[in-house]
DNA sequence: TTGTTCCTGACAACTATTGCTGATAAAGTG
DNA sequence: CACTTTATCAGCAATAGTTGTCAGGAACAA
């Protein structure tokens, strides 16, 4: 992502206002590596300004990627996420227990040639289990501040031995 | 997926009761290859059971991907989606523009040798736009029966000369 | 048949995200 | 700096997809 000078000068070139809490998003996600979800960039804009509102920084966001200098990835944990490196083509791991989300160089396959259908871009996705979660297998537990996955159904008591546990390690 | 009768009996194998909304779902779901959403099962099987509700057919769409007769996928479109093909790996194309989804043969990289994550899958999604979307790409359209998917933001007036089209071509 | 367990259907609740709106603040102009 | 013109903010309501709840009723086993 570039830098908060260069997000300013270009948010006001497409007359897009330049505000404090923007600002403050935009220094959230400079070399932010961790994917953050919204809310997750909501509570650490909250913690210098409490007062900015969910709703400014879906907003933020949705500027951003607009702009080109955001990606907001959908990977199927309930919440999206928010991915500031735009620069370099790459992939991601993604925790299926806490929805944690690292990059990984991995080489996409060509897009298919399938008449019918115009591909424009290949995602890959390596689902799995990550070592926090790993370490925590023998049951669910919460880390400080996380947020967990969807990850219910009512299913009243059959439970077939399949996945139950649940547990958080974002950072 | 199974038969009809293969279901059937490996439900109650399980434990699990074997009703005729369920075999309504069996049956929408045999040989079924359009990736439909739940709302999509939902309705087909009311056209024969008018009956039935909702959240019988999540019930029973879990219960199946538990037995692991199904893949539940979320690519993010705003729906899950119920592939009943399980037997042979495969990967996806999906339309960004009405969400229909397309089975592709693509060979998936092989997962990473990654330190603190124990990779269990590679999922390679194909990204683009679908026949039937590229044809109605003049302007905003609706298919009979159709779902949009979710591509909204208030954004006011400055619309920043990017995507605004919205169409659907879900069969 | 009878009892037990599970499923159904209707509706409420929940979560992530977006719509709405008066008040406010950023740019642009002089 | 004073002033005008917009775009943004915060808060709250609304929405969509999915899941929880629970009182009947149906399916299976004996
Ligand atoms: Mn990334
Ligand atoms: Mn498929
Ligand atoms: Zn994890
Ligand atoms: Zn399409």
């Amino acid at each position: 992502m570039k830098s908060v000078e260069e997000l300013t000068a270009r948010f006001r070139a497409h007359g897009l206002r330049v505000t404090p809490q923007r600002q403050a998003v935009f220094r959230l996600l400079a070399g932010n590596d961790t994917h953050p979800t919204v809310e997750a960039i909501h509570a650490g804009v909250r913690a210098e300004m409490p007062t900015v509102s969910l709703r400014t920084v879906y907003q933020t966001v949705h500027d951003l990627a607009r702009l080109g200098e955001v990606h907001v990835l959908d990977v199927g944990t309930g919440q999206v996420r928010v991915d500031p490196n735009v620069e370099e083509a790459h992939h991601h791991l993604v925790c299926t227990r806490c929805g944690r989300m690292d990059d990984v160089a991995v080489e996409a396959p060509a897009p298919p040639a399938t008449p019918g259908f115009r591909a424009e871009r290949v995602e890959v996705i390596v689902r799995g289990t990550c070592a926090a979660c790993e370490a925590a297998a023998g049951g669910p537990h919460r880390a400080p501040g996380g947020a967990t996955v969807r990850r219910t159904e009512h299913e009243t008591a059959h439970e077939t031995a399949h996945e139950t546990q649940e547990a958080t390690c974002r950072s």
